[in-house]
DNA sequence: AATGAATGAGATTTCATTCAT
DNA sequence: GATGAATGAAATCTCATTCAT
């Protein structure tokens, strides 16, 4: 039925609504600066409705990092082709990265929320933590993380990175860095963000980790990676 | 003056005890879910009593950074010995962290404080804005990172490390990621923390940025931290 | 459309129910003597609510100024007849006071709290003073000096009043005694409160003034104002 | 004994030294805006020491109106000379306050304050409620009241002034009008007070008043006030 | 006599969440 | 499904007054 359909598609897209207007205050005002209030006035919606879409501030905030990381996510795995290698797909990460910083904020809100949202990550360093802490494997999280260590790992394997480095603390550190980054990009009032030095600076921070990981005897300008 | 004196450190005591306990709070239950009611049913004293002490909210967690922060510097200037070795003085650096960690959380009270205070560092990245943001020279976190950016910078005068980096971008590396561990730590529940783990996770985080910005063809058992 | 309608009135309704509680709380326990909670009481709302209707406290009261304010000049204008003369419109002016003193006890609102508003007033003797100061000459004080002082002068006009006197100063004066009558009675524990004996002793106060304004000459039973 | 004088005297000084600071912060920070910690502190006093010369701070602050208010009393007295007429008494008694408005600024402390002591003021028109109030005859707003109405009556019986006037309502009037200007001289922000402008203006209310009671025919020229 | 640390009630304001319509 | 009025708990901060020393 028609009538059935629409209702749905206008649901999904107010859902979106939402989602977008919370992300610009997010951007604008930080995490600590948004009251439901705003979000509803700024959706053009009552507070009421809100809590028909989501079942509370935390849910709405946790979507949006879910929804933003797997936007990234699926990105990533669309630009992917098979037989790349480990540092061919770092550097395509870092490319995608840049895309999507480019593109919107989203990295930010990613990384800025993670806390309020998993907290404790990444410092539950072993793996299994993940699962017996209710956090699901198959949360955003979760993916990137084991998504970099992967990467890592691979390299490990072509002989590329040190085999004596740990690839979960390697990519545990890599995005420590990163998040620590973004979040303060996140409080940086606006006008301030400068997104090249910002993405020079991550990338300076990140050729000095790939430099010390990479095996002994690599040529170092392998390790460089793209600019914007 | 006994009786003077008994006063002047009852006094001191007394601030020493809000000072304490904020911290523990602080530890507890993260900067955002801390009041000042807490902190004064913690302590045993009213609300009115913790402004006599200190005049706002603001200056209470100001003092706790401060204090922690001048007391690590201190520590660490008075173990420092002449002719030390850019690479010797990072070891003794990452030395007094493990002590002062193993001490007390206060390490983690002045990083996951940081934002509070001094919410645009490390992103500021020409020193310069250090001072032009009214941010004091003086105050602790410049102290920090000024610190580091010269045992770097030191290490390349000796041929230690690699010319081509910029000692600033490494310091703040260096600060950003352990800002973020003990942020992340900072935010566990209390009985998650595991100092042993935590340590061990940025001990191999440094080392691998220790080598990222090591000269070519350094031996790589020199660039080992000590073990707690 | 019904529901919408009673809504809307509802509001209103509501609104007047707070302004309404809070006058009789500012003639009961006086300027100072009255807190939000306490209007929350009277009006059997929470506190959260008032701030729905009312931005902040200074706005609520600011609010019953220019309510009651704006309440009288558009009576007093509902009442002028094109034609009168200065001596008329005084008489009629003071009439105007009379009905709404008797009506309500807004006219003493209206000067208790004219402090809190616009305090320097009457002291600013020279009327460019009202727009430098960044009061806006459509403020209800500055409407009700302008009238005052237009009466005056029309009586110089035409042979009233004496040309000697500063029709601004006049205004000052009338303004400033009935400012202070009626702080005073604000003032009072309401069982105190004699509207007969007060009327009284202004309208005595008035009519020296008036004596004293007058051209030399004019008959003074012309210079009586009416009773209640 | 020597001893116990010092100590008696001692006694005196300093409680003058907390009426003296008190003063000046009043005139300084208005009525709302002086805690008794701020006494304290500028009288260079525990706070505990100001609750041994005065049980509580409205009592603080009615003996400082007291206390000034019968200084100006004294200094009036000392200037009469008998056989003057009620209004050689009047203008004295305007020299006099411009003399004690020029040496300090105490009467706008007494007027100011005078709310806050004795709120009902002037509007108990009947002198014999002072009594039944419980205010003291002997206190200084009655003694100021009776001196002006006994002026005024003094004035009537020499054929000055219309005996028409009811020499009680004529004090209340003069003094509401001169307690009004000061105590928004008072709420004025300090530089703002421009003692020459204050003076001219009560000066030409006062001589409106004096028109208006004066008897017919009498030569308005002796109704002038003298400048300061 | 003097201190000043401590109190505790109370002020204004914010905001996530609920629920009758 | 949508509304938005209402709530009430919680936040920071102030200040007159008390009382042990």
């Amino acid at each position: 039925m028609g009538i059935h359909e629409r209702k749905k598609r206008e649901k999904v897209e107010r859902k979106a609504l939402i989602l977008r207007c919370t992300k610009e205050l997010l951007l604008e005002h930080g995490i600590d600066g948004v009251s439901m209030q705003d979000i509803a006035k700024k959706a053009e919606l009552s507070k009421g409705t809100l809590y028909l879409y989501f079942p509370s501030k935390e849910d709405l905030y946790r979507e949006i990092c879910e929804e933003a990381a797997s936007r990234f996510i699926t990105y990533f795995y669309t630009q992917i082709r098979p037989g790349l290698s480990a540092l061919e797909m770092i550097k395509l990460h870092w490319r995608c990265y840049l895309d999507m910083f480019g593109a919107s904020y989203d990295m930010i809100i990613i990384f800025s929320m993670k806390h309020y949202i998993a907290p404790a990550f990444p410092f539950t360093p072993f793996e299994e933590n993940f699962k017996t802490e209710g956090a699901d494997s198959s949360r955003s999280p979760y993916i990137f993380y084991t998504m970099i260590r992967d990467m890592i790992q691979q390299g490990i394997g072509e002989g590329t990175f040190d085999p004596l480095v740990n690839a979960g603390v390697v990519a545990r550190t890599m995005l420590s860095l990163f998040s620590y980054i973004v979040e303060n990009v996140a409080k940086m009032p606006e006008p301030k963000r400068n997104a090249q030095i910002i993405i020079k600076e991550v990338k300076h921070s990140f050729e000095i980790l790939l430099r010390g990981i990479a095996q002994e005897g690599i040529d170092r300008s392998l390790l460089l990676l793209p600019d914007i």
